[in-house]
DNA sequence: CTAGGTGCAAAAGGTTTGCGGTTAA
DNA sequence: TTAACCGCAAACCTTTTGCACCTAG
């Protein structure tokens, strides 16, 4: 059994339990999502999806997106203005663009940090999530 | 003297030495980001701004931003997809924005934190700017 | 004088929405 | 059966662009 076969199961599971329909669609989205991991924008999921279900649309690829992310199956990742990036990383993470070669890298913690430790937030403040984008070279593009 | 009046001369300065010129439109902009510090959007820069020059246009706000920017004067600030927010504070920092009345605050690194202790980065990778918005309720909203 | 800036209007790019028809549960 | 969902097209919002005119240096 493959790693998409198992996440499968728990996209019925997530799914079902949501009260969100398990359709063609929203599994083709999904699937897509597994698949490379390179943190794809809606159009690029929507040409990927497309090879499989030719009938498939922008916009409801746009509204699968939204609902795996209301489930919490998916995150959203925005990279300055450009357009939204998804991915199914649900672990807390950041994430590093290269600016030469424009790949989106996962980042996490390290050993021992948390947030609260790093930025000075004020008393009576409580953070909920947050969203972190590094910029810089991968180890590719540093000469 | 104020301290809107101190910036400004900073404004002269590094808009002559960056060999932009010093047109009123520029001068109105900027003293619009130092007289609240809210994080404006262009279009509040634009509604703002036009209070005291009225034939000022957005497409010319838009401009006169990306020329702050450009110089170093201002930082753009991205909050997920919402509208493009603009500050004036030149030191690393990042941002807080409260989920219920959405105002924006400047955060800090605490003391002897940086990204690279933060955030496990691969190796040979370069860091080379952050952006991080941090998300939930300030103490106001905090009940 | 003239390179660079301004203002207008129109376009672009990403995302959302309204609606009639379809379908998973 | 029926509330939820799909696909299409059109709308929406922020940002950018082309171009004629203007102005700071």
């Amino acid at each position: 059994m493959s790693a998409t076969n198992e996440t499968q199961a728990g996209y019925e599971e997530t799914m079902g339990h949501s009260g969100h329909r398990l359709t063609p669609q929203r599994r083709e989205v999904y699937d897509v999502l597994l698949s490379e991991r390179d943190h794809p924008t809606a159009t690029e999921v929507f040409i990927r999806a497309k090879q499989k279900m030719s009938t498939i649309s922008l916009a409801t690829v746009y509204n699968c997106l939204e609902t795996l992310v209301d489930c919490g199956l998916a995150k959203q990742v925005n990279v300055e203005r450009e357009a939204t990036r998804y991915c199914p990383n649900l672990d807390e993470h950041g994430h590093f663009v290269c600016d030469r070669c424009a790949k989106v890298f996962d980042v996490t913690l390290a050993a021992g940090q948390s947030l609260d430790r790093t930025w000075q937030v004020p008393e009576g403040f409580t953070v909920l999530r947050s969203e972190v984008t590094l910029r810089g070279l991968c180890n590719n593009c540093n000469t």
